[in-house]
DNA sequence: ACGAGCGCCTGTCGGC
DNA sequence: TGCCGACAGGCGCTCG
């Protein structure tokens, strides 16, 4: 579930914790200490080595969590702990006693009788424990909600590349917190073929495409984030696609049958009718 | 600088 | 039923 409302909503639920639904309720993260931990697939970490992670982390305690892009960042008392979910990373505060569900990659116990578990099916998440962030987060791009990231300097932005839009968007280094729902979502809301080319996007459309990302991440966010097999956190906003997943369906702004291509190995969803080539 | 291909993994689904 | 390929919300690495 990994892309910026979803790692969002994440990381929305770790900092202030969960009463609603008793079976999931937990605690805030913020303010409690790592007792210990332990590693149950190696590769997830990805520095330091796990040796030294263990002694590094005990005692530390959670201080704040955060995002950038599409990675989480928990800050520790000395260290910040950054985890990035990839295709189906996830992150749950259970009981201690609680049974141990299948792949979990990572497991921190707190206190209170908490423990924070990463799991993961596909092992493709990430986890580093690091003093400085910058060393995982450095070469992201801007962020899509941030103030400096005006319509004319996004509208530069694409004035420098002459890529596709579609693998630009996906390009972290170029904007951070896209994934291939959102952007195909957002590429139609802008009425934007997915192959244009960036450099040929006028500054007004440029603008468009700008708001469409905030929108649809706005929208995704609100929903919880999108909810795809079997991964389920409850969030809906796969109910609000408009081509994402629905190759030959109608169009629900036009009619027109949605197509799906391959872009830069990725499956790519669009209206034809409402996102003319050229 | 860029795109294509592949590796990393597990699971589901549709077709035969 | 069983097998097999395609496909999946990501990204880093090669190689042209």
């Amino acid at each position: 579930m990994p892309e910026l409302p979803e790692v969002e909503t994440i990381a929305n639920g770790l900092r202030l914790g969960c009463s609603a639904p008793a079976e999931a309720a937990h605690p805030a993260l913020p303010g409690l200490h790592i007792l210990s931990a332990r590693l149950l697939w190696e590769r997830t970490l990805a520095t330091p080595t796990p040796a030294e992670f263990y002694t590094r982390i005990a005692g530390q305690a959670f201080e704040s969590i955060g995002r950038r892009g599409k990675f989480l960042l928990a800050r520790l008392t000395q260290d910040t702990l950054i985890f990035h979910l990839r295709m189906s990373g996830d992150l749950l505060v259970e009981r201690l006693e609680a049974p141990m569900a299948p792949h979990h990659r990572l497991v921190l116990e707190l206190e209170g009788g908490w423990r924070l578990t990463f799991n993961d099916t596909r092992k493709f998440g990430r986890a580093w424990l690091v003093s400085d962030p910058e060393q995982v987060t450095g070469k992201l791009g801007p962020e899509p909600f941030s103030p400096a990231l005006s319509a004319p300097v996004f509208y530069q932005m694409l004035q420098r590349s002459r890529r596709q839009l579609k693998p630009l968007l996906l390009d972290q280094s170029f904007l951070a917190g896209l994934g291939n729902i959102y952007t195909d979502e957002a590429l139609h809301r802008a009425g934007l073929h997915p192959l244009r080319a960036a450099d040929s996007v006028p500054a007004d459309q440029a603008e468009a495409l700008l708001g469409a990302i905030r929108s649809v991440l706005q929208a995704g966010i609100q929903h919880h984030g999108a909810s795809i097999d079997w991964v389920y956190r409850g969030g809906d906003f796969q109910n609000q696609f408009y081509v994402y997943q629905r190759t030959g369906a109608p169009c629900k702004t036009c009619g027109t049958p949605i197509c799906r291509v391959v872009i830069g190995q990725r499956g790519t969803h669009f209206c034809p009718h409402c996102q003319p080539e050229g």
